[in-house]
DNA sequence: TCCTCGTATTTACTCGAGTAACCTAGGACG
DNA sequence: CGTCCTAGGTTACTCGAGTAAATACGAGGA
């Protein structure tokens, strides 16, 4: 089927171990230019590929980091958090698998994981059920947690995907004078439970702090355009969950004759490319993830070589002013 | 480091053939109910898990089944269809995994594939550039197309993933009475360029059956608020190219103060979450992936047992009614 | 008693690659 | 001239599992 080193061998004339030593480049050896040309030239000539079965085997480890998604909304995002770090480990020879494979089962979830046989797996915090990363870990395979050392695993994710963001939003709106605001988010946040309270307490604190009403309303994206046409008092502004959220909260707000911006003011999150097609444009928050993908990569090698693993640091933000807010 | 079939051998007092021969209940094989008793709880106890790599390696192919996805926006199509192909081989025991990595050198995009070494690859015509595709098969990894044994690759991506359900959405429109439409398309479909051109003319001859003026119009979803606000004559319905290119065509058209879909129906393509939750609610058209996932897991089956794969069926619709035409 | 048959188990080889340890010339040096 | 070193190879073992072939041990039959 597949031309295996041995092929090559017999080719070049030589034995398994020359074309081993040749192609890796084993370091202290010394293969005259002859043969080691010959070697070159076979394996180009036969289109030879290692099998990475075999060579990852040997190796005790594979070359592939697996990226289990959340069962949530694919997004932006999500897209571009894979994109950074597939681009990010690249250069050191991981290949980033992002699975979104769901299973029911922990267990099957958890040999699903395993038959990609990964160096390691990355734990962004976007997990509600932890327990098939319980089951992968105890295979042996490390779970890269995006927990800083001193932190319990709740606090970082909060940063990274929800705390900061969402703090960003009413402070932009805040900073803009309106002084009535009212925070769409789902009945259920995609963070743990905890990260969740501690953000909806920051968000009070915040709002407190600089003498804002805010009111927080529960809703899911199915249930916002009956919400918004029972609203019988007007908040100044909307802060959303994310951007479908705000996309539904402009067109109920239009469908009761209110002006966005001036009637109210809308701000989403996550920069998804439909908030700059529609009418207004969407004013959102995007996150910037190339340097947090390289953290991510060195995080990978410190693991896998034993090492503590540094910090992985908050993404930047940046404000999209476009014209909804 | 993880425990291996040697361990368990050694602490259950048999040979490791013996375990081997017990944990995969070989056929024609006699083992004593008490050895096999033993051989099971010392596994369960030192929680024995084989090692995917060696598995894969000794058996000449892997579990998994890799989904290699194209950089479009990731949409709730895609995860419905990515969820039941999981659903159809888990029981089969391969685990699919969907790749969202990206990398721009297709030598590099394979190396990524085959770091994976999946037992075959999906490939259902969603790529443009099939570069990286060809060189996996090269490696002798089997890419499952989705196209026909008797078509060209091409034929069958329209049918499945654009053809088919576009044809429809203009059916649908034509039957409430709508004379003028316009269709709102990307300026490059995520399609072979064969299949698209092949449904802008199956399109038109539709139209034209019918009696009904049919105008396609390329816009990017960025361009899509300029475009309308300049619309100087207006068509009864519009057609888009999907939920996301429907929401901001509403935003823009209520923007002018049209009503719809009292002065202009709008249909979308996909049935994204959003599409439920703005207002009015976009009626759409769903596809139904469960028989397809059914039909790929067979195919993937019959493909690794070097039998003919049969044909993949085109997935069935449905069109979703809801407010908006 | 010897041979056969069946069961229960082990030995030994395989998958494809990596690599430590071992050979073999040829040259330098005492 | 014998010894030692080194460049340039090869042999043989390893990773962890699967499995064909060989073996050990009774029981049953002639």
């Amino acid at each position: 089927m597949s031309v295996t080193s041995a092929d090559v061998a017999r080719a070049a004339g030589v034995s398994r171990a020359t074309v081993s030593y040749v192609l890796n480049d084993a370091p202290g050896r010394t293969v005259s230019a002859q043969t080691r040309d010959a070697v070159l030239r076979v394996a180009r000539d036969l289109g030879y590929q290692p099998n990475a079965l075999a060579r990852s085997l040997k190796r005790g480890r594979s070359n592939t980091v697996l990226f289990p998604l959340p069962r949530i909304e694919m997004n932006h995002v999500l897209s571009s958090l894979i994109d950074a770090c597939t681009t990010a480990l690249a250069p050191r020879g991981f290949a980033l698998v992002s699975d979104m494979s769901h299973h029911a089962d922990p267990a099957v979830q958890a040999d699903a994981w395993a038959e990609v046989a990964p160096a390691a797996v990355l734990d962004l915090n976007l997990h509600h059920d932890d327990e098939a990363l319980v089951l992968v870990r105890a295979r042996g395979i490390p779970v890269l947690s995006a927990a800083l050392p001193d932190q319990q695993p709740w606090e970082t994710s909060g940063d990274i995907f929800a705390r900061e963001q969402r703090l960003e939003q009413l402070r932009y709106l805040i900073d803009h004078g309106h002084r009535t605001i009212r925070s769409i988010l789902p009945k259920e946040l995609p963070v743990d439970p905890r990260t969740a309270r501690q953000l909806l307490t920051d968000a009070q604190a915040l709002a407190a702090a600089a003498g804002v009403r805010l009111e927080i309303e529960r809703l899911d994206l199915a249930d916002i355009a009956a919400g918004i046409a029972s609203w019988s008092v007007l908040p100044d502004a909307v802060a959303t969950h994310n951007d479908s959220y705000a996309i539904a909260v402009m067109t109920a707000l239009q469908h009761r004759g209110l002006g966005i911006p001036d009637d109210i003011a809308v701000i989403g999150l996550d920069d998804e490319p439909l908030g700059r097609a529609v009418t207004p444009a969407l004013t959102t928050i995007a996150g910037d993830f190339a340097g947090f993908a390289t953290a991510v990569a060195d995080a990978v090698e410190a693991v896998l070589a034993h090492q503590p693993a540094a910090a992985l640091p908050v993404p930047p933000l940046r404000l999209i002013k476009r014209d909804s807010a």
